[in-house]
RNA sequence: GGGGAUGUAGCUCAAUGGUAGAGCUUCAGUCUUCCAAACUGACUACGCGGGUUCGAUUCCCGUCAUCCCCUCCA
């Protein structure tokens, strides 16, 4: 569903370029020239995602008395993955056209009838090249099979050294032709033969034992461990259906085409529930966690009107899915998917059960009724949710001073609660000692409680700038009226500059800390 | 994976078959510094590998990475 209409490429390098230069992002393994589709967050970066996982966790576990939470192993067994339907069914066979090299799915190639004409090489009698390589091509029922000869040539003339030479001085060596009924082995679009289907497993691999010869998965969602764990939570947590189980960590993909900076990355962070449900309840719950995910992003300042709902409807969904919603964002590059919460029926306990043999059944001493939990899933991608927060919060604010004089003011607006700094403390003057004492001492006031940034180099005004670009909501800045130069009603009071109205108030040092809390949590 | 474009300082960009320059940033200094002041000074780059050449950042090949399009996204 991605809408051009809203895409900025300018504005997306804009932001790219602010998370390398002030330590959001950095390309994993940059200094050897960079690892494709993977990431590494820089101090802020780490302090913002750890802002989002920290508050998740806070209101999905913490804040809740129906979901646990639990931290499961990134390595993976086969078995689990082949019940899953990960092994064998999480990769798609394609097939190349020898003739465009385009790639497509061997599933969704339709069958075709006609004459297949096979080759095994080409001539060039007048420069005496020659190469020996079958070919073939299928000719439509009803049409000259000559007409293969034509498509034959473009693919042997590709292969010659010498691309001035046409085509058509070209010889072929014709092998032998055969009639086919519903063949899928050619492009329907040019009739030229397509590789064998290849399997590309979307899963990454890893090998361990004394040997090496042991095989074991980089989990490819956080899900499946806490499917295979459902039953020893339940026994050991004294919980009752319906209740959730919540995990954020890292996942794998072998993702073909990383794209979008870290929106489509192969190593991922997602932060997932699985909530455990009566059949009955199901669809009902899948309607409750949506809005209850809507709730949250509007608390971590992604407001509703840049989110878009999609009810992904029959046939679209995957096949286990009884209901599904994606929760998209308007990234500057288009309209992306942020999170998916998926009825999944009973499907990942089902086979689960069968494939270990075990029964996962739930027994409700109440009903005494028996039955195979249903599951809710909320799933929310970490990292693109962070990117969704620094995407939010970019601005370029146009200021003109009293001169008419433009100057544009680059500000990360994050909800104070997300932003990765909370407050900067600054003296007005950096050589005034009594200054830096005070500052010093209002810093170690407030680190316990919040991340603080000292900063005293150059003017004022420039680490008020460069305090905005990171999103730091509050500055607090001490001058000589802190010191009781201007008499003792100011004696003890700071400036409090606020980032997105640039105002600034005078308050106690005393009644900083509480106004902070108020304003941060 | 296919096609196209690109790769020079932290960022944005120049120039050049004879070893690179600017603006901004950063750092140090001067200045009772409140919205990126000025001045002085400093650091830092030809993605990587190979080839052609007396000599390559420049030309060629490969590779890695980024962006766009196609494909893909269970």
């Amino acid at each position: 569903m991605a809408n051009k209409d809203v895409t900025d490429p300018v504005r997306m390098e804009k932001i790219v370029s602010l998370c390398k230069r002030r330590g959001f992002v950095f390309q994993a393994g940059e200094l050897y020239g960079g690892l494709n589709g993977c990431w590494d967050y820089g101090p802020l970066g780490a302090e913002l995602k750890r802002n989002l996982k920290d508050y998740w966790w806070r209101k999905t576990v913490q804040e809740r008395d129906d979901v646990l939470g639990m931290d499961g192993a990134i390595l993976t067994m086969e078995q689990v993955l082949v019940s899953s339907g990960h092994v064998g069914g999480f990769s798609d066979p394609m097939c190349d056209c020898l003739l465009s090299r385009a790639r497509l799915r061997a599933d969704q190639i339709p069958a075709q009838d006609g004459t297949a004409v096979y080759f095994s090489g080409a001539s060039h009698p007048a420069s005496g090249w020659s190469i020996e390589r079958p070919f073939a091509v299928l000719v439509a029922s009803g049409k000259d099979p000559i007409e293969s000869h034509k498509t034959a040539r473009k693919f042997y003339g590709e292969l010659m050294p010498d691309k001035k030479v046409s085509p058509k001085e070209l010889e072929l060596t014709e092998s032998r032709r055969e009639e086919l009924v519903g063949t899928t082995g050619f492009n329907p679009e040019n009739g030229s033969l397509l590789t064998e289907p290849r399997q590309f497993n979307l899963m990454l691999q890893t090998n361990f034992g004394a040997t090496g010869d042991q095989i074991a998965y980089l989990r490819p969602e956080t899900a499946q461990s806490i499917f295979v764990q459902y039953k020893n939570v339940l026994d050991s947590n004294r919980v009752k259906l319906p209740f959730g189980i919540a995990q954020v960590g890292k996942s794998f993909r072998n993702e073909i085409n990383p794209r979008n900076f870290t929106f489509r990355s192969r190593e991922f962070e997602q932060m997932e529930i699985e909530y455990f449900c009566h059949p009955d309840d199901g669809l009902r719950l899948t309607d409750e966690w949506l809005e209850e995910r809507l709730k949250f992003y509007s608390e971590i300042g992604i407001p509703r009107e840049k989110l878009h709902i999609l009810d992904i409807p029959d046939g679209e969904r995957a096949f286990y899915s009884q209901k599904t919603y994606d929760i998209e964002y308007e990234f500057p590059f288009g309209i992306q998917e942020l999170e998916g919460v998926a009825y999944r029926t009973d499907y990942d306990l089902g086979v689960h059960e069968k494939g270990a043999g075990k029964s996962l059944v739930y027994f409700d001493e109440e009903t005494k009724e028996k039955f195979l939990p249903h599951v809710v899933e909320p799933s929310a991608g970490c990292d693109r949710t962070v990117l969704a927060l620094i995407c939010e919060a970019f601005d370029e604010e146009v200021l003109t001073d009293e001169k008419g004089k433009e100057d544009i003011r680059t500000v990360l607006r994050f909800v104070p609660r997300m932003a990765p700094i909370k407050v900067g403390i600054f003296p007005l003057l950096k050589k005034n000692e009594e200054q830096v004492a005070i500052c010093r001492q209002i810093q170690k006031t407030l680190q316990p409680w919040m991340t603080v940034f000292y900063d005293d180099g150059g003017a004022l005004g420039r680490r008020y700038r460069r305090q905005d670009e990171v999103g730091t909501p509050f500055g607090v800045t001490v001058d000589f009226e802190t010191l009781g130069e201007q008499g003792d009603d100011l004696k003890g009071t700071v400036t409090v500059r606020h980032r997105d109205s640039m105002e600034q108030e005078r308050m106690p040092i005393s009644g900083l800390l509480a106004w902070l809390l108020e304003r941060v949590r």
